[in-house]
DNA sequence: AGAAGTTCTTGATCCGGATCAAGTTCTTTT
DNA sequence: AAAAGAACTTGATCCGGATCAAGAACTTCT
């Protein structure tokens, strides 16, 4: 991603892998103080912050090669929890030694700078979700979200586990349960794929993308006369 | 903010000093091509992504002092707009010229990435108002978070000029317009504030952050018995 | 294997806030 | 100052999705 092979090994040498987690086993909580970065290396990962009052919001899942805790950089406390959602392996790069390294590296700098910038724009996306979208919308954008980040990674898109619960998906979303039941429910019903516990295989992703532009919405389409 | 007097020296010599911009302009669009970070001097800016269909998504209101267009490092382009929501100054900061300067001046270094990973909390922070909270705590949470920023300009905690219109806010906040003037005048008849058009009188700031607990929701008190 | 606890699904009902509709006040233009 | 157009408020109605309730499928524990 932008670094020479010899910065790759200068980067390389900072990076300390960890232990493996299991399912139900916290990376790090809110409050806890920061000390590295994390880059899922395999499994799968919640982040979540914790309100008030005992409920929580669910603010991503994330998948290897994935980096997490660019939040808790602010003020060197995690501002969030991340749990494995099942056995996951981990690398840490402590970030003093990163932002060391970063200064006699433009490279890394820049790199850093784009990714701390791509997640603001991951998250300003989140926001027009949340803000706008209807809950058929922002079901079919998470089923596509997660079809191109497994594509990206190598693995089928059209046909992938879930690692989290319904509850957890609607959380994330916005959206109670069983309004993620119902509309799994209803998605098959209207063949735009097929869904058995937390096996999906989409049947009509091209129908998928309509949707989550909001077709048969107000406007009923913005192509045919 | 953790420089030394010389190294903000350094930092200034790189800041332009651009034209004011009148209501109604935009400091950059989405999809023009990102060179500067832009400082607020005075007045109050509108950040918002225009989504396919014609509407948009409000992001955020910035007041002087705020730092804006971080979004846009990531690819080289802006990803959202900004316009002026009155007569407004802004300062700009080449974006590669604060690059170079931050890699041979590691507190620049180091106040870059708190600044981008406090952006990402505060996204994340929204993204739990859009998720879970109802009507009346969203604008509660706007009202405070405004007065917090005035105070910390030196202005009034409990009395400001909200220099957006109802429209904006309820765009920001996820609502319609009536229901954010609905609430307004709700709060107004249990005298938590006196508003009138864009002036807003802070009456009851106590029970406002009771409000945006969550209080007199499902679980009706956490303290008395 | 049986018991107990989860997670998921499905149905019935309810409600917060959207939408629709008008009227009012403020602002801008001429 | 009158006219036109925004912005805001208020009322009436509607609906998407939450909540409540119960059963079914799956997992985990003993």
């Amino acid at each position: 991603m932008g670094l020479t092979p010899e910065d790759v090994e200068r980067l390389d040498s900072i990076i300390k892998r960890g232990r493996p987690y299991h399912r139900g086993d916290h990376l790090y909580r809110g409050g806890d103080k920061f000390h590295s970065l994390r880059v899922i290396t395999s499994g799968s990962v919640k982040t979540y912050s914790p309100n008030e009052d005992g409920g929580e919001q669910v603010l991503g899942f994330h998948l290897p090669g994935e980096l997490i805790g660019l939040d808790a950089i602010q003020d060197d406390n995690h501002t969030c929890s991340a749990i494995a959602l099942e056995t996951t392996a981990v690398c840490e790069i402590p970030f003093s030694q990163l932002e060391s390294l970063s200064s006699i590296m433009p490279s890394l700098q820049h790199q850093m700078y784009r990714l701390l910038s791509r997640e603001i724009g991951q998250d300003t996306e989140m926001l027009t979700l949340l803000g706008k979208k209807s809950a058929e919308e922002r079901l079919a954008t998470f089923l596509l979200s997660s079809s191109e980040r497994f594509k990206q990674r190598g693995f089928s898109a059209s046909d992938f586990f879930l690692s989290m619960s319904r509850h957890e998906i609607g959380n994330y979303l916005g959206l109670a349960v069983e309004t993620v039941s119902r509309l799994f429910t209803r998605f098959q019903d209207e063949n735009l794929l097929h869904v058995e516990r937390k096996h999906v295989q989409l049947l009509d992703i091209p129908r998928l993308y309509e949707i989550v532009q909001g077709a048969d919405r107000a406007k009923p389409s913005q192509s045919r006369i």
